[in-house]
DNA sequence: CATAAATTTGCAACCGGTTGCAAAAAACAA
DNA sequence: TTGTTTTTTGCAACCGGTTGCAAATTTATG
């Protein structure tokens, strides 16, 4: 540390560079930077005068500077507008752990209530990502697109699928697990079923309902409500419910997300009901907190890790080939079953 | 869209350039480049031609290229190893909207596992990163100086407090807190206290443990125990208080962090015990999910956004003048009172 | 209108690397 | 040893911008 510090003094920036190298080690720029380039043409003998000089120095080569030559940055746009789903902190971990894993780095894009796509595709080719991964399951397909357009390669991770997608989709089948949530609460007896949703254009909210719908609407005896809340978080949840309360429930809900169910959970509660005695909740997501003895919360699980690996594997091979035709990759999904639906009739 | 497909057909790597449009608009490179440069000399008249040229030719200045004369990359490094935390999707939020509004980029590093700074140094510097935010409660200040010895400007967010720093820190009074969490339990009547801390190596917990130790010492008639859980998490917090029921509880318990707080709940409830009646608990941080009522968890607040925003403005100041002497920068947190503390006596 | 002052412009060098190419060195063959 | 092939090396040009400087242009002044 103290030494560091000694060593540093008097500095202010300098920045060791290629030429400072080469002039150490007594060779050619071009030697310094093969020396640093895997499979380049260098003796062993310049490589070690070059690795000694580096070292004695503590260069690091500038990323940036050979990006311009070369037309790779390694830096993967990272673009979201889910900042308050805690599902999204694993997101993140998982998605950035497994771009590290493969030696890039990602360049996080806050989407604060935006849903144009420009500023965004304008920002990250200001900084030539050699790709973006598009996490929402809010946002429409056009947003993707455009950084298509922008001829940077792009996945859409939690996207709506499609059966010939304008950009990769990777994701679930939001249409399937409404249905899945429909079946479940059919089989476990529910007859007057309900439909909690976010915001009303978010495509997975759309899709989640249409399967519910559909499902529903092929069965004889049951019925069915909509309605939406303005955000996939606790408090719209528990408005929305408390607001259904008042107008006189269903007997169960598929809330299409965790934090809705929680959210409706506790307006339950507040109105002197139980769940699932009185009420059923089944949500979707299987975030953390849902397993959690005080939720406890039956729920539909996305299996996160799997859709993010795919995901990056996905960059990661669109990055070589930017032309592979855009496909929807769907993962399954299955009921995660707790305590918030009554039990199976024996 | 079919429209910007068509114009792209053909293209591999376009990407307009400078030379393109300083072509296009009749005029030198240089003209291009003070064009885009605020308040550099140009006139009227050749800005607009410029302007009108790099419009029809959709240019982005490549802000890479640019970095490399000016040193300045407008990135700044977003490091942490905290991302199973609920309350770090808040931090990422806030900090990457407030780094957003400065014309910043965050350049996320996943620190998994990983405590030896030398890795995420020497990515950052081939990034060139303007500087670094280390969002961290738990690495040591040995970490964040890292960067400072290697010259990148740096504040350590949520870091140890100290009087005369070798970085900056901003972030709360930890051996405070502990010292508020015990006049607070001390205040509600309860006297065999216990303190529940996360990875005993964590400078949080130690802090925190310390100021609590502290203020029971001070006092008469009082017993504290203290034990630590291996991690931050819900499971580890529920272990750790099984663990300490089978053994005889105290009456009332400081978990050092909400996720803690949550977990040993979950296990009071299990062995058959209430909380407030027959055990206490305050938390620390004041996540979201504290306030979901089926949570309803009294903890000391953390005031995130004031710590990010101060965070990022000094980081911001930092980019100016990088020599400025290091601070310690404490927000005040106080207690938000809920349901898992019992009634303070009339 | 001439001249001085202020503004705008282009040239050329530079930022920190990479890479094609031809020359130099090393390895191999005869 | 010499001639040939292979490997290694340095030169120089380039990636996409920026910037000091001097020349050219515009504007202000007398």
């Amino acid at each position: 540390m103290r030494e560091i510090d000694d060593k540093c003094a008097g500095w202010h920036k300098m920045s060791v560079t290629l030429k400072d190298v080469a002039l150490r080690a007594g060779v050619s720029r071009s030697a310094v930077s093969r020396a640093f380039t895997e499979g380049a043409s260098v003796s062993a003998k310049t490589r070690a005068k070059v690795e000694r000089a580096a070292e004695e120095l503590g260069y690091q080569p500038n990323a940036l500077a050979s990006s311009l030559t070369t037309g790779r940055t390694k830096l993967i746009g990272l673009v979201s507008n889910n900042f308050h789903n805690p599902v999204f902190l694993e997101v993140f971990d998982k998605c950035t752990r497994a771009l590290q894993e493969k030696g890039l780095r990602p360049l996080l894009v806050n989407l604060t209530e935006e849903s144009d796509p420009t500023q965004a595709v304008r920002l990250l080719r200001q900084y030539s990502v050699d790709g973006v991964i598009v996490a929402s399951s809010t946002l429409p397909p056009g947003f993707a697109s455009a950084f298509r357009a922008a001829q940077i390669p792009v996945v859409h991770t939690f996207g709506r699928l499609c059966p010939s997608p304008d950009v990769h989709v990777v994701g679930i089948d939001n249409i399937d697990c409404g249905r899945i949530a429909a079946r479940e609460l059919i089989r476990r007896g529910y007859r007057k079923l309900g439909f909690l949703g976010g915001p009303i254009d978010a495509t997975s909210t759309e899709d989640r309902c249409q399967g519910f719908r559909q499902e529903v609407s092929q069965r004889r005896g049951l019925t069915a409500r909509f309605c939406f809340a303005p955000a996939y978080s606790f408090q719209a949840g528990r408005d929305q419910m408390a607001a259904l309360l008042s107008e006189g429930a269903a007997e169960a809900y598929f809330c299409a997300d965790d934090v809705l169910s929680i959210g409706a959970m506790a307006a339950i509660d507040k109105a002197g009901l139980r769940v699932p005695d009185d009420i059923g909740i089944i949500g979707l997501n299987d975030m953390e907190m849902a397993g959690w003895d005080s939720i406890n919360l039956t729920t539909i699980r996305q299996p996160v890790e799997k859709i993010i690996k795919t995901s990056v594997d996905l960059i990661v091979s669109l990055l070589d080939d930017p032309a592979r035709t855009p496909t929807s990759l769907a993962h399954r999904c299955r009921v995660v079953t707790r305590g918030t639906l009554r039990a199976l009739k024996p």
